[in-house]
DNA sequence: CTAAACTTTCAGTAATAATTGAAAGTATAG
DNA sequence: CTATACTTTCAATTATTACTGAAAGTTTAG
């Protein structure tokens, strides 16, 4: 395999990862080019290598930065604006974390709490088996919003060696 | 709130929150469906409470049964098949992460591992950045599976206590 | 100020994914 | 065996999401 199909096939494969996570291909597939690539983009780059529009590749760089996995980059004297994406991993995985929590996993807890407070029948079964799914829920969701807490706090070698240890 | 209201709400924002996960919409349903019925529930049953049709009914339970958060249940003396879910939320989490280990994971990591193979010049920049970003995220990758491990070997109490123990 | 170089937006279109419903398939009671 | 009750499949349709490209907007050099 020469170095032009690992390229095509990481780019591919980090697509396909991506929709299965709800992210689309396209913008999986700007972040795959930008994280191999040694020097920053611009949108012109990223429109020739992935032969995608300039709209849709404006609109996931767009994305990408928002998402705070990567940034805009000046040269000076060229009016073009490049993109340079977070090459470190475990950087990534925290911004990715950080992000999911705050639009995942707390408008979740919030509705979950809210559900805890309906006006039930304690003495009617469908109202029990709710609020007890409601609860171990609330709880469980709970556990995992500290949990990416804790992450967000850990350095990689430490949190890794300490959650890897535990198997042996 | 009443039970009915409590009851929609929640169904919908499990379908939501599916659907941001890549999972379609009336499998969050479904499964949330179950997850708070206190007896099993009959494809007609489900048709009802969600207004879909038999088809997709039929089609989601499947699903759910082959991500093994669902089994059929029989009822002496009934034809009917009848559904019920798994309900421990731990157990839920287990067999989503063992599922998704196995069907993303791992074939990500079979990739990666290919692609260090590649032929490339290792005095080029490109090719050396390419390499180092995938062997970074191999062996991020590889320690997210490792952990995945850790999880399903883990009883709850244990797995979070250990976990969130660490941030005090 | 103005033209050129660039970026952003967005209505229209294309691609993808989900859903329906009726027909085909299967199992069981009698 | 066969009529009935049920389950599964899948082609056609509908709904959703993504993408294009040209026009509008913005910035800067001169």
């Amino acid at each position: 395999m020469n170095f032009n199909q690992a390229k095509t096939q990481f780019i591919q494969t980090w697509g396909t990862l991506g929709s299965e996570w709800g992210i689309n291909r396209s913008m999986a597939q700007v972040h795959a080019l930008l994280l191999i690539s040694p020097e920053p983009l611009s949108t012109e780059n990223v429109m020739e290598e992935l032969s995608i529009s300039r709209g849709n590749a404006n609109m996931n760089l767009r994305d990408l930065i928002n998402w705070n996995l990567m940034s805009k980059v000046l040269v000076p004297g060229d009016r073009q604006e490049y993109f340079e994406a977070e090459k470190d991993i475990w950087e990534i995985a925290r911004r990715i974390a950080k992000e999911r929590k705050k639009r995942e996993l707390e408008p979740v807890l919030k509705v979950l709490d809210q559900l805890k407070q309906a006006d039930l029948d304690k003495s009617l079964k469908t109202h029990q088996s709710f609020l007890a799914t409601i609860n171990d829920l609330d709880d469980f969701v709970g556990k995992m919003d500290k949990s990416v807490e804790v992450m967000l706090k850990a350095d990689e070698s430490w949190f890794f060696s300490t959650l890897l240890k535990l198997i042996k």
